[in-house]
DNA sequence: TAACTAATTTGTAATGATTATAATTTTATA
DNA sequence: TATAAAATTATAATCATTACAAATTAGTTA
């Protein structure tokens, strides 16, 4: 029951079914916060602690592979992860560091096919400060 | 004459213009195929052999941190880099790995300034079949 | 159900990009 | 020219990711 969802998510591309990547699906579900692989692996690991780090890794490619999740780049140092759901952009605070969802789409995908690149994935991210970081200064100046 | 462009690129921000600076700047606008920092090392160094990783990585910092040069990620693997010109987009292709400027900008910034967040940098990018690859793919098949 | 094959998981080691550090050199300034 | 600050260099360390081989698990067939 609990995992009805995510085995029928992985029984729809015929990837085969496995307890770690069932819950790595969940985890992703629950935790929309962009974590990166090794932050998965670790929270995983507390309730099953022969998870291993390249499992981890191996799922996130093919569960990326078959579009169920996505893979992102903002950092310059890590992939971070996303479940897929509707199509959006990111922010990235430099401060912060946090990334935090954009709910816009992008209206470029027409204009770019016509190029004749065949489009697969979308990305579009932004960096700056965030809302609360930049209320956190004003604060600081008025004090 | 030769660096006269790069030298007011650096005085205008006054930051210390030093050879290397200069070279790796004349490097990003005649390559403009977003190269790595490590092509970037292997390539000066051919005429300065003293040229250190080290300092292509600072370089490339304080250029990035002064908006001269723009630090992109779209790999997971490394960061490319781009000299500054007008605004656009970037598509890479999954088979050959080329990363192509996609001549478009963003018409979601004005949205995004909404929302709070201080947006400083825009970064868009598409991943697919490049138009060169998708040929290929159709000889094979024709013959 | 048992036996067999293929796929997945695991643990460890290797790789590759980037960063830290300290000594040396260069640049800017008095 | 002497001095201080900043940049460069070389090396070592770190951190994310990948490669590899052995062990385990899942799927299939008799």
């Amino acid at each position: 029951m609990m995992f009805e969802k995510y085995v029928n998510l992985l029984k729809n591309k015929s990837i085969q079914i496995t307890p770690q990547r069932l819950e790595i699906l969940r985890y992703l579900d629950k935790h929309r916060n962009h974590p990166t692989a090794y932050q998965i692996y670790t929270d995983l690991k507390k309730n099953n602690p022969s998870l291993s780090k390249t499992t981890v890794y191996n799922s996130l490619e093919i569960l990326n592979k078959h579009n169920i999740i996505n893979s992102i780049s903002i950092t310059g140092l890590e992939s971070r992860y996303d479940i897929i759901n509707e199509m959006h952009h990111h922010f990235m605070c430099k401060k912060c560091g946090r990334i935090i969802d954009i709910e816009i789409t992008c209206p470029n995908i027409k204009k770019t096919l016509e190029i004749g690149h065949k489009i697969e994935e979308v990305h579009g991210y932004f960096k700056g400060k965030c809302k609360e970081c930049l209320e956190k200064e004003i604060d600081k100046h008025e004090s």
